[in-house]
DNA sequence: CCAACTTGTAACCAAATAGTTATATCATGC
DNA sequence: GCATGATATAACTATTTGGTTACAAGTTGG
């Protein structure tokens, strides 16, 4: 999320710059919008290297060349900066799967999108790995708080459903799949492979994030997904 | 690691205690093994329910019913007991691992045996996934310094080689299957369901973590495996 | 243009935290 | 049987931490 969010934020930033130079042509010396993104941005990147425990509200303020007093203005607390940070990278989520429309594709074909897509998403959101690994330490303890994650991937599991029924039909799945457990396996398999890169190269002593391993391993992922529902 | 470790040390107190009484019928006020591994186990749950940085050395010292000065006194410092928190875990693992044999059996009875030997394992050891979380989450920093992990699962591994060799041989597993992969393929379907069963059950609403689903699950992976490399 | 409100800074505080010291007690080799 | 080192307790300290307060300065509606 922290390359999206820093995009945004400094569109938004800019674009407040120019309409307030238009109107009185002063120095920006405050910013609301900017100040509350750049806090954000800077706590999902200290919370997801360091766990909730081990991130400090200071050093989360230094990075977004703030103080403390505005991200508490702002969040309340560390907990409630927390789960901001949670909601806001779940929303970066759940925006990116409404990219995928699987409902023309052929069933392998639909099955292959979107084991890729979620590996690509991995890969492009390390930050979210580490959040889901925290948050599980703790039990979901903050995700539970919040009303706004509760029916998240009901789109992503209503288009592989689908995609499922049609491969069904066409003889070329196994009838009565769980889609939940394929979406299961896809993420799994995804997961896995980046979020313990550290101390399975250190144990294999393999070096796990080459690029050719990692499209590999996306191969690898599509295959073993298709292998398990084909008939 | 905990029951386990409860276990030894309880047997090793007993038996220093009738030591003791037979030589001098003291009271035990002392006991050095046993603080040392009453002090390992409590570390061992602290630091997997927080985290390192979570995790408080005061809380540990009270958990082990001892106090701070006998934690620096054996471990150091902080970072210190972490690391053989660390270290403690993977020997348990790897004790276990020994009691695989699969060389007599048959290939698909071997890869079936091998896929619920780790879901087992998995299961009866929620803490290790814990802290396998947390070392990933500092890019496996301690782990890298202990020198005792590096050949780990190597044992695993060579057995794993020959089942699927002799699959290959009888013509039901496909040729050069990658033995790594297909552990990574294990242990990830195993490791997300688990590890993540608190982030996933608050999104798909499902109680993962029934008895039927986790056997379920574990027949999952088998059959997963088993479609993933036959020809 | 000014009163009310918002955004910002920095100093401050009480509690918590990792690590230490002083000191006492047990065990045991000589 | 006692000198010595290992094991234990609890009080202590320096620093860090999450959180607050006093106050300054920018912004805006009337």
């Amino acid at each position: 999320m922290a390359a999206r969010a820093r995009q945004q934020t400094e569109n938004k930033a800019e674009a407040d710059a120019d309409k307030t130079e238009r109107m009185r042509s002063t120095k920006v010396s405050r910013n609301p919008q900017r100040t509350h993104a750049a806090i954000l941005e800077a706590a999902t990147e200290e919370f997801a290297a360091h766990g909730f425990g081990g991130a400090r509200v200071d050093a989360i303020a230094a990075r977004a060349q703030t103080n403390k007093r505005m991200l508490y203005h702002y969040f309340g607390d560390k907990e409630g900066l927390y789960l901001a940070v949670l909601e806001a990278t779940y929303a970066t989520i759940r925006d990116a799967e409404k990219q995928l429309d699987l409902a023309r594709r052929r069933p392998e074909e639909g099955m292959r999108e979107l084991a890729l897509f979620t590996w690509r998403h991995f890969l492009a959101h390390p930050e979210f790995l580490s959040l889901l690994a925290t948050e599980n330490l703790h039990h979901a303890h903050y995700l539970q708080r919040s009303e706004k994650v509760s029916v998240m991937h009901s789109h992503l599991i209503d288009e592989l459903s689908d995609v499922l029924h049609r491969g069904e039909a066409a003889g070329i799945f196994r009838p009565a799949v769980d889609p939940i457990s394929v979406y299961l396996t896809i993420a799994a398999l995804g997961f896995f492979y980046l979020s313990n890169r550290h101390t399975l190269s250190t144990i294999f002593a393999r070096k796990l994030t080459a690029p050719d391993a990692l499209n590999a391993w996306g191969e690898h992922i599509v295959a073993v997904t298709l292998a398990s529902i084909r008939v």
